[in-house]
DNA sequence: GTCTATAGCTGGATAGAC
DNA sequence: GTCTATCCAGCTATAGAC
């Protein structure tokens, strides 16, 4: 191959080490902390080389983002074919850690279009497989879909877990453990108690 | 008063001017937008003046900050205390018009310290009223609080409405509808259908 | 594929005239 | 209270040597 610039499918070990690096100076210190020369001193790369293999920084984080998102997609999926689908959503929702990148690639995308139009692709794949697997869950377990819509359950178990976590971020807790509960019981009337793989395992 | 920095409290035409213009600024293109010289150029005003009445940007974003909070925390107890409180507090925190502001100092607070302290206190303070006006509210439809705790309604109402506004601001509406029809489904079934305003005066 | 060097701009902040 | 002038740091991006 010329040393022209590389696709995004390519992954050598230079262009990993500085989406790793842009990952995780947007989660420690927020997304005006990604600066080509920051990213040079964190990779002990060298500044040009972010234009060698991104071209601009808007094309860094789209590929960042691509790049959590297409894992994320895969693994929640995965999950979501388990015994406890409402658990799993639950608990893969409630994880702080792709979330907290998720939260700044949001805001960062307020003025990138490309960003956006990138984030926005995503979410709706994310929700159409989240109402797919849930809506067999809910089905099997003989809810009345006139009273829980698979939409509203996802929607609203998304939103008061990624509420609880913009809300932990800034140390704000009242309120938390009763929402929790009212979800949980929920899933509980469905599901049983949650049982972790830990617990399956042994 | 001599030709000190003035204080918070003050609000000379000058000192407002510099609040609105990064107010529109942030809203429209986002907190790295704000900045001395674009806040000059949007209010006809010098560079030189924001340092004059702010210190520096951290206590410009401060400001601007609390102006909102303070008129908004008022407002909304306001709201809480007339005919139908859980309508008033659901239609409030779906309103985008300041919340779109809200997103932006949350975002940037991440990494600015003092801002987030500010942001953390009246977050706190808002709860509390919430809490307050709304248990009140629900104690007198003589909801069973073992069932629907009021810190787990507030909580879930606030939840999903902000997760609405921010989905709604990259284009993804998949199950809104149906959330929104669960979150007043329950309303209708205390406060009876919505009353505007409009209706009430004629 | 990696480096140095540099252009050209924009940022926060201060000094001091008026 | 408002302005000009200015400092210096940091930014994106490119050219070109190796």
């Amino acid at each position: 191959m010329a040393a022209t610039r590389r696709s995004t499918e390519d992954d050598s070990r230079t262009r990993s080490a500085l989406l790793d690096a842009a990952q995780q100076l947007m989660v420690e210190e927020g997304y005006a902390a990604v600066t080509t020369r920051r990213l040079a001193a964190a990779s002990g790369l060298n500044k040009a080389l972010v234009y060698y293999y991104f071209g601009t920084m808007d094309d860094l984080f789209i590929a960042l983002f691509r790049r959590g998102a297409e894992r994320s997609l895969e693994r929640e999926a995965d999950a979501l074919t388990g015994p406890q689908p409402l658990w799993a959503l639950w608990d893969r929702l409630r994880e702080r850690t792709s979330n907290e990148l998720t939260v700044e690639l949001v805001a960062l995308a307020n003025h990138r279009k490309a960003l956006r139009a990138e984030i926005t692709e995503f979410s709706r794949r994310f929700r159409e497989m989240q109402l797919a697997r849930i809506g067999e869950a809910l089905a099997g377990y003989g809810v009345d879909p006139e009273e829980w819509p698979v939409a509203a359950v996802v929607v609203t178990m998304a939103g008061v877990a990624r509420f609880l976590l913009m809300e932990e971020a800034i140390d704000v807790r009242i309120g938390h453990p009763q929402a929790v509960e009212l979800v949980e019981r929920f899933i509980r009337s469905l599901e049983g108690e949650r049982i972790t793989s830990a617990a399956r395992a042994g």
